[in-house]
Order: C-alpha cells, then structure tokens, then sequence
DNA sequence: CTGGGTTACGTTTTT
DNA sequence: CGTAACCCAG
C-alpha cells in the first residue's frame, strides 16, 4: 500500500538493504535466474536504459519478462519506490509481485505495481488538495455514473426514452477521454442533441465536484490536469519513478498514453510490453496506435521481439494463425514453437445451447480421465456472460464444481453496493449520490417527496445535504413522523462519522450493519436468496476485518477511504479463485492472460461471435477475430470449439449459422466430433420439477456418469426431417425466424446438408438443413 | 410511503 | 429469460 509521501530522495536505508542483499541475491538466484530465459529475452530483461519495447506474442513469455525485469532492476540496486509497473488487472499485479518477491524477496516491497486505475488514484489521494478536492473523495463507478445521470437527467426533465441515460454517459465518457469538455463539447455539433448532453455532461462534472467524487475516467484525466497545471508535482513524480513498466500496453488509450509520456519525459526509461494481435479493448478506447507508433514516439527506442512460443502445441498455434492472418490490420510475425504438433481440435456441432453444455460437460468429464487432469485444467469461454447460464446448468446437473469469473462482481450486488455506501458516506459526508442510495435503505419513511423536498432547500441553503439534515428550515415543511425519521437518520451517520476516528474499519462495519439490522431482516424474510444475500454481507464484514488486520499501524485514519478505493477498482476477475479445483468459465476478454490445458470455446455462431453488428464493420469483425485469436492461444494442449444451430437469446429460440471462424480454421487441424453419429445427450429424460437439486460435488468426471453418455444413444430426432418437399438450389423457402428466402447454394450431403439461403428479412444465411426445418413458401 | 405487481427493455466485452 | 424502471392499490 506504500503510504509513504512520493519524496524526492530513495530513502537511503533502502539502498543499503539492497547492497546487503544483492550478494546474497546473486549468489542465491544469480545467474541461474537469467539462464531461465532464452537470449531475446534475456536481452529484454537486461536492457535496462532508454525507451524499451517488447513485441510478445501469444505464450512467449511476456510475463516472466516483466517479472524478471523488475527483480533485475531492484538487483542492481534501483530502489522499489522508483519502479512504476502497470498492468491490466489488479490480479495479474499481485501475481507479479508475489513473483518477484519469490525472486527478490523483501527487496520488492514498495514497488509501484497495479492497473492505472488503482495506482493513479493512490497518487491522487496525496494529491488531491492541489486540484480541489479532499483526498477523502469517492470512486464512482460506473453503475454510479448512471444513476447520477439519471437523477440529473430527471431533474432537467429530460425523458430517458430515445434519449437513454447509456447512451449519455457513453458520449459523456468519450469525450473526457478526449478532453473535450462540456463547453467545447457544445460547440463541436450545435445540434439539439448534443446541447442536451452537454448540458448534462456540464451538471454531471458539477455534482461529481460538488460530491467530491470522481468516476473512471477522472482517475486517469485529473492526474493529467494535475501534471498540466502543477509542473513541480510532475516534476516530482518524474523524478521518483525513474523506471516505467507497462503491461498490455496495445490496450492502453489516449489518455494513459499522454499520462505515461509525461511520466517518462525525464528518464526515458519506459518499457512496454504488447502483442497488437490481443487488442480487444478498441470499444473502450483502447488506440493501437500507441504501440505501432511506440517507435516513433522514441526514435532511440529498441525494440525485442519474442516469437517462441511455449505455452501451445503446433496445431493450437496454426489454429490461431489461421485466424489472424485473415486480419488486414496486423503486424506480420511468424509465432512458432519447438512443442508437439498434439492432438486435433475437436469442433462440436449442437443441436441447440443446451445441447452444447451437455457435449461441453461430457467432453471435461472424458479428458479428465484420459488427460488425467484435474477440473481447474479446463476453460470454458464464451462471448458475453448470459451464455454462461446453459453451460452452469449442464455442470450443476452433473456434479461438477465450477467457477465464474465475471457475471455480477460481487461488490456490484445490490446489498454490498447498500452498505459500501453508507462507509462511502462515512468517509467522504459530501458524498451525496452515495448518501441518496440510503437515505432510505432500510426503508425508514423517507420516499421519493421527502428526499425531493430536502434536496432542493439544501441546494438553496448552499450546504450539503448531510449538513441540511439536522436543520429547522424542514419543520413544517415535512410530516412530523418524517422529520422524526430523518433527524434519527442523521443521527446515526453521524454517531459512525465520530466512531470511524475510534474504531477500526472492520469493526465499524461490524456494528453499522448491526444497527442497520440488515442481517436480521434477511435472516427473518428466509428465503433463499435472502440467506445468500446475508452471506454476502456477513463476507464483506470479514474482507473490511481482514483488510484493517493487515494493516500496518502507522496507516491509521486513511484506511476506510482506503478499502473503498481498492474494493471499487477490483474486479471479480481479481478476486476469483483459480486454485480451486472446479472448471473455470469466463468471457473472453476475462480470459486475456491466462492458460490452461484444455479450453473450449463456445457458442461459435454469425451474429453471437462475431457478436451481431461486427459483421459488417471490418474493424469491429477484426477486434472480434483478435478475441478469437486470444481464445484459442489460452489453450495448452487441447481445444475445442463449438457452434449451436439455435439458441436462447432474449428468451426465444433464435436459429445461427456457424460462425465464419471455424472456416478460417484449416480443415486438417479439425476433426468433427461424432460425425453422423451425434453424441447421446441425456435429453430425452424429462426434467421433472423435482429432480432439478443442486447435484452434490462430485470431483472429477464420475465414472458412473460418463458411461451414461455411451450406453443411452437416443437416435429419435434423426429421421424427422422435411423430405416432404424438394429442396434444392432455387427454391423459395419459409424459415421460422426469418421469414422467406431463396435458396442459393446448397452443400455437403446427408444430414450434413448446408444451404446458403437469402432471406428477404435478414439477407444470406448459412443454413444446417438438418436444423434449419426449412418449410415451401 | 410502501410494496407488490406490471411492463418494458435489453446483451457485448471492463477499469 | 432476467433485470430494472414504473404504476397503482393499500
């Protein structure tokens, strides 16, 4: 947590430990820790000085060359406090750093390591005076941005139809991340529409000053102001961290980029490390260019490639590159590796999502057999998070554990975000959003009329609303049951405003919750999900102990602010356990980073992957394809792909096409799975209401479970297909979902029988005849 | 003011 | 299908 003010000199104390300790280094680690590496890395590792950057592709190796970069740096006595390292999660971060401990041990305590984010809001909270602000302020993320909007929005009388708070906060979000602000914003389209949201954009930057809170984008962009306005703290800073480490740096956008020059503008010492083929963040401003214009930006840069691949057998590999060539925007690399050419990758073909999950599950439950491996050796991954659903079910029917990683971040639940408002009120008592959230939590008599009239005579007063509570100016105004309400309200906030000084964090939760009483109305309401809700609670209670625990104990006050920042920064991506012996199932993107034996990827249709709208905008087809390539490079040793001709989507039953993805593939890397003899599913047996009980945790693909696949073909739904009626090319056709077409091309035999079918409704489709239960027009 | 019930609505992907 | 804004009867 390096409370410590940024000062100008290495504390010198640190420089002798280090001395101290590097000959034990060397001796211990020495040179063994650089013959780990093969020479371009070791290269990189050891080129120290200047602008560095480093191509990685795809299971070269990148990691352990940050890592052991950052232990070289601290072995030949740079002091930790000088090292900035960013990455992309504060998850890898913590992974570094425990690494780089293992390698340096306590000599890597104080590094600067964690996503942009987290470490410019650390730096912000020193800061903060120096632009207006307490160093108190609250983090809003982005479902608070929303609602701010929101109530901003209703405030002005905006209707939030054809005029969607989303869309507001988008435009909003895009243009501070361009600097452009609400007055430059105004006059760069006159139309309505952007007077609307500038007018907006203008009150939301006021009430977040007003809060003294600052959303996502403001932890990047207030820094900038900062270093714009106050040379000496940049000058400061650029002293202190004479070496920069940037982590996934092809996902890094304008403003990190304009952050990082500014940073690096005295030592030069910056070293980056991307892949510009694992770009997926585009839609969130991410900008290339940084990267492929790296060398320009630092003429006296030099640059390693590292093309060896260690992590995936031959196949994978040429599977991945089958997928990126098909890229125009791309640097040419040749990715190779010494590794076997391993088995071929199987592609299953689904009846429907359901059917997917089934083949999925049966597929783990085979491998980890005869891979014998264990379930945490295997990924499922898949497009957006709502496709998770039919692949839990599959494993909860079958007794296999599993995590999530994404979904609903557990601080992002509706009784967390409750209750981490009340310390965000706590905290910071100008925080008025945060206050607003629980005026009425739990429902207290203070509804929508209540808040409405305190609010605007508060607004009147000039005070905040916290301040305006207690006053006489309401007397009258409100019922007396009302103001009886709110006086007792106020009470409390301030009773754990004054115990926040005496207590620690953990405990002042521990007691706000019981006084709230939340814990006993969720115990009492006994329901399931009430009880989930209470364990949700109860657990956040332990993360606020734990956290005041290992805090050192000169860090006294800061600590609640502290925790606030932290938990609204983290991801569940984070947080998730991965040593848990469960398969693990995340989307795509989450899966950045990571590795694993066996990955499958899922639900490999037109319009879902390439999510729908990507189709027809090749940048977008083209960040979805470098998805693609980042799925299929996770895998180490097997990978499976899978498409579903129908699916659930919105609740009905929707018909794809297989995605053009697995035609980019080459033929020979894949085989199909079963051919014309589909796998049995267990479908056919009903699902009685009553069998549908969480299963128990059974480890490991039962045996018992595994032979019910083979033993129980259900040959039914082979024959009922519509011979009734001569399909050929020519023939106007009725589908269910789209309406009428023609037929343009037909393909393959049998059941394996595709038509390219151009509907009038949606245009050319690639029909399974199979599925697609084609009818005459 | 509350709470239940309704309807409308939407899905990328995340710090 | 699932959630979240919205409405209306107590």
């Amino acid at each position: 947590m390096a409370p410590e003010a940024p000062s100008l000199i290495p504390p010198l104390s640190g420089g002798v430990d280090n001395l101290a300790f590097r000959s034990v280094f060397r001796y211990t680690f020495g040179m063994s820790f650089l013959q780990e590496l093969n020479p371009v890395q070791r290269d990189a590792v050891s080129a120290v000085d200047g602008p560095v950057l480093i191509v990685a592709g795809a299971g070269s190796g990148k990691t352990r060359v940050l890592t052991y970069r950052c232990a070289h740096l601290i072995d030949t006595g740079v002091a930790p406090g000088s090292i900035l390292a960013l990455t992309f999660t504060n998850k890898a971060a913590g992974e570094m750093k425990e690494r780089i401990a293992g390698l340096v041990g306590e000599g890597s305590r104080g590094i600067w390591m964690g996503t942009f984010h987290s470490m410019f809001a650390r730096m912000l909270r020193f800061e903060a005076e120096r632009i207006g602000y307490q160093r108190s302020f609250t983090i809003y993320d982005s479902d608070d941005s929303l609602s701010l909007i929101r109530s901003i929005m209703n405030s002005f009388g905006i209707p939030g139809q054809q005029f969607s708070p989303q869309g507001v906060r988008s435009r909003i979000s895009l243009a501070k991340n361009s600097m452009v602000s609400p007055k430059a914003y105004r006059e760069t389209s006159p139309d309505p529409m952007a007077e609307k949201t500038a007018l907006i954009y203008e009150e939301y930057e006021r009430r977040l000053k007003k809060s003294n809170a600052m959303d996502f984008d403001d932890l990047l962009l207030k820094p900038l102001e900062l270093f714009a306005h106050h040379k000496d703290v940049l000058e400061r800073y650029q002293y202190r961290f004479k070496y920069l480490l940037v982590d996934e740096y092809q996902d890094t956008n304008r403003v990190q980029y304009r952050l990082l020059r500014e940073l690096a503008g005295l030592h030069h010492n910056i070293c980056v490390v991307g892949d510009d083929a694992q770009s997926i963040y585009a839609f969130r401003g991410a900008d290339i260019r940084n990267m492929l214009d790296f060398e320009k930006d630092y003429p006296e840069c030099r640059v390693f490639r590292l093309e060896e691949n260690y992590r995936s057998t031959q196949t994978i590999l040429a599977a991945a590159d089958g997928i990126i060539r098909h890229n125009i925007d791309q640097i040419p690399k040749k990715l190779w590796t010494s590794n076997a050419t391993g088995d071929l990758i199987t592609l299953q073909t689904c009846e429907d999502d359901r059917d997917e999950g089934y083949k999925v599950v049966s597929a783990v439950q085979e491998e980890s057999l005869h891979r014998k491996l264990d379930l945490k050796d295997f990924a499922v991954l898949y497009r957006t998070n709502a496709q998770s659903r039919s692949i839990e079910d599959a494993l909860r029917r079958n007794g296999i554990p599993y995590i999530i990683v994404g979904g609903v971040a557990f601080y992002k639940r509706k009784e967390i975000k409750d209750i981490l408002s009340y310390l965000n009120v706590l905290a910071n008592p100008a925080d008025t959003e945060s206050l607003l959230r629980v005026i009425n939590v739990p429902a207290r008599g203070i509804g929508d009329t209540t808040v409405g009239k305190i609010r605007s005579l508060a607004d009147a007063h000039r005070v905040t609303l916290l301040e305006f509570l207690p006053s006489g100016h309401l007397e009258g105004v409100i019922a007396d049951r009302t103001l009886k309400s709110v006086r007792q309200f106020h009470a409390l906030l301030m009773k754990y405003i004054r115990l926040k000084e005496e207590m620690s964090v953990g405990e002042l939760a521990r007691a706000l919750v019981d006084e709230i009483g939340v814990l006993q109305a969720l115990k009492e309401e006994n329901t399931s999900e009430s009880l989930n809700r209470r364990e949700n609670i109860q657990e956040l209670v332990s993360a606020l102990t734990e956290f005041s625990e290992k805090q050192p104990e000169s860090n006294q006050e800061a600590k609640l602010e502290d925790f606030l920042a932290e938990v609204s920064l983290v991801s569940d991506l984070d947080t998730a356990e991965f040593g848990r012996n469960a398969v693990t199932l995340m989307t795509l993107h989450a899966a950045k980073g990571l590795e694993f034996p066996v990955v499958f990827i899922t639900g490999l249709e037109e319009g879902l992957f390439p999510l729908g709208g990507a189709e027809s905008d090749r940048k977008e087809l083209e960040e979805e394809r470098r998805l693609m390539y980042v799925g299929i490079t996770r895998a180490k040793q097997k990978l499976y792909l899978s498409w579903a001709a129908s699916r659930y989507r919105f609740g009905e039953l929707s018909h794809s096409a297989k995605s053009r993805f697995l035609d980019e593939i080459d033929e020979s890397l894949i085989r199909p799975e079963g051919g014309n003899r589909p796998r049995a599913t267990p479908y056919r047996r009903p699902d009685l209401p009553g069998m549908r009980r969480p299963a128990e945790r059974k480890p490991k693909g039962a045996p018992d479970d595994s032979q019910k696949y083979f033993s129980d073909v259900t040959p039914e739904y082979e024959n009922e297909s519509q011979d009734a009626f001569q399909i050929k090319v020519g023939s106007r056709v009725v589908h269910e979902s789209f309406g009428n077409g023609r037929i343009l091309a037909l393909d393959g035999s049998g059941d394996n029988t595709r038509a390219v079918v151009d509907f009038v409704s949606v245009g050319r489709k690639n029909l399974m005849l199979k599925y697609a239960n084609l009818r005459p027009q």
